[in-house]
DNA sequence: TCTGCATGCAGC
DNA sequence: ACGCTGCATGCAGA
């Protein structure tokens, strides 16, 4: 059963019933939030799917009025799939003039309305974004997926990425439990007490010094590189950089204040009081996630650089009182991803325990893990050179099916060719620049120069489509579990008797997670739950459960193990 | 003064 | 000459 939902106003709701699409329902009505609620909670038995232009601009207003569904299509991001899909080529949708479904990003509430991201009021939200037809796109996309030829696939992906933009709205709706009183003093005691802006805390202060005395520059500024450059070469230290793992290599006196200084200015700048103050709301952290927003299929974030938390403040990320953290990571995802989307059973095998590397190592491919996971990653990225490149042909020999496999998809990338993810979602074809270049590289009058540029860009481009085949497929791995987890808390939540939440739609309470194990923070391959204590063994188990029925759908029965590390904790530095 | 680019580094 | 990001900062040019 398909409902469309769109917004007509700042705080009101268009709905029509579509039925099973043969048979339409004569339901059009406008509505409140208010009376949205009710009208879900009386259809929440027949699992309706909400379909909607766009997640980002009609769910926190569902949200905020304590309003969760269960399932929906997101038709701009599945627009996104379906335009790109080898699967989708031959349909109409694919092959329509561009409109503004194929808009490269999503219109949030926050820019349409001013509003700043913690403003969930959605005081003067607009239109949703995109504007066009809801209900003649829903139709092609469906006929697209329809006339695919593994039509169980694109469905899952184009469900899982619908959940996951449910989901990425629920995760920035709740945000991370961040507490700012342990930040503050983290800061304090890495830094020296807080300074107005523009000064430097005593410690780094301290650090600068040392740096200008040792170099003999009294008026340094460490902040600035190509300064830093000069007067390190000034004083004989040899280096075309002043990156940190250059100077490492360095041994000089100069080096060691200087790489401390270095990483306490970026603590302090990118994650410092600044960064509390900014960021920070009542003890919570609430990024923006943008599903879809890598080509890969891998979610972006916005503001607070929520894809980059240093391990350095973690220990300000605690649970509520009574409450605690599931954090969960999928061991050596990628690899594993690869075993099984090239039906490689000796690397499945290899990955039979919790540590992959380690048996890589075991069944004697090389001597370390630290070479076992340098060759693999080599062999995921395109290493050509050092120890990684070394490695590989020793890996090719051991699992020729994987290696085989990213070595197709690199070629298929350097001809210009597209390449696909488990799923189906399809990598973007390089840009008329690129073909441009591989033209002139072939014309009559080509030089070395347009030769060897033609080649670095192809080599460039085949980098990518390898790692594209492998990032998105696990991102898709990612998607089913995270969906399969939040389909195991919600219900959950509503047997356990912790009271009234998890009913979703039907639900009477402003905050739809005020009761219930909620999902507070997703980063590739980890999430964490934020849950009462009482339930944290449950939701081990539903998190656990949720990694195997996500390689079962991806791979059904290849024997391919995700093993998790999942710990309960109440503060997120304890996790690793 | 504003904007875009380069550098450097945090995460996976 | 090893994939994908986000963000702060300094700096050059408009």
């Amino acid at each position: 059963m398909y409902i469309l939902v769109s917004r007509t106003g700042t705080r009101s709701l268009r709905v029509r019933g579509l039925g099973a699409l043969g048979a339409p329902d004569e339901t059009d009505l406008t509505l409140t939030v208010a009376e949205f609620r009710e009208f879900a909670a009386e259809r929440e038995v027949l699992l309706p799917r909400w379909v909607w232009n766009d997640t980002a601009s009609v769910y926190p207003l569902l949200l905020s009025g304590g309003v969760r569904v269960r399932r929906a299509h997101d038709l701009r991001l599945c627009h996104a799939i379906l335009r790109l899909s080898e699967a989708t080529a031959g349909s109409a949708l694919a092959n329509a003039p561009t409109s503004d479904w194929d808009a490269a990003s999503p219109v949030t509430v926050a820019q349409e309305t001013g509003a700043t991201l913690f403003d969930l009021d959605l005081g003067s939200a607009t239109a949703a974004s995109p504007s066009g037809d809801d209900l003649s796109e829903f139709k092609a996309q469906l006929d697209a997926v329809a006339a695919a030829a593994e039509p169980g696939r694109l469905r899952l992906l184009l469900a899982a990425e619908s959940v996951g933009a449910l989901i990425a709205a629920e995760m920035q709706f709740a945000g991370l439990p961040w507490r700012s009183a342990i930040h503050d003093r983290l800061l304090t005691a890495e830094l020296g007490a807080r300074v107005a802006p523009g000064l430097r805390p005593a410690r780094l202060e301290e650090l600068a010094d040392r740096i200008r005395s040792a170099l003999g520059e009294s008026t340094l500024n460490p902040d600035s590189p190509p300064e830093l450059l000069r007067a390190l070469n000034r004083a004989g230290v040899a280096t075309a950089s002043t990156r940190a793992w250059e100077l490492e290599k360095i041994d000089h006196p100069v080096i060691e204040p200087l790489l401390r200084y270095k990483k306490l200015a970026r603590l302090l700048s990118n994650n410092g009081w600044f960064w509390m103050e900014s960021w920070i709301v009542q003890d919570r952290f609430h990024p923006e996630y943008l599903p879809g927003g890598v080509v890969t299929g891998r979610w972006a974030t916005r503001g607070g650089g929520a894809l980059q938390l240093p391990h350095q403040v973690r220990g300000a990320v605690v649970a509520d009182p009574g409450w605690t953290f599931v954090v969960a990571d999928a061991a050596q995802l990628e690899p594993r991803i690869l075993a099984a989307l090239s039906a490689d059973t000796a690397m499945a095998t290899a990955g039979r325990g919790v540590d992959l590397y380690a048996g890589i190592v075991a069944s004697g491919v090389v001597e370390t893990r630290a070479h076992a996971k340098v060759a693999m990653l080599g062999a995921m990225y395109g290493a050509t050179s050092g120890e990684s490149g070394r490695l590989l042909p020793r890996l090719a020999r051991a699992y020729p099916r994987a290696l085989a496999m990213t070595e197709a998809a690199a070629r298929a990338g350097e001809r210009g060719d597209v390449v696909s993810t488990r799923l189906g979602r399809s990598s973007p074809r390089p840009g008329p620049a690129w073909h441009d270049d591989q033209g002139r590289a072939t014309e009559a009058g080509a030089t070395a120069a347009d030769e060897r540029r033609a080649r670095s860009q192809a080599r460039d481009w085949g980098r990518f489509t390898r790692n594209f085949i492998v990032q998105g497929s696990a991102a898709e791995w990612a998607l089913c579990w995270m969906a399969e987890i939040r389909k195991g808390l919600w219900d959950l939540s509503g047997t356990d008797g912790t009271g009234q939440a998890g009913h979703g739609a039907g639900q009477a309470l402003t905050n739809p997670f005020q009761n219930a194990p909620h999902l507070v923070f997703f980063l590739h391959d980890e999430v964490i739950v934020h849950t009462p204590a009482e339930l944290s063994d449950r939701v081990s188990a539903v998190v656990t459960a949720a990694a195997e029925t996500a390689g079962r759908l991806l791979f059904g029965d290849f024997p391919v193990d995700f093993p998790l590390t999942c710990v309960v904790v109440d503060s997120y530095a304890d996790a690793k």
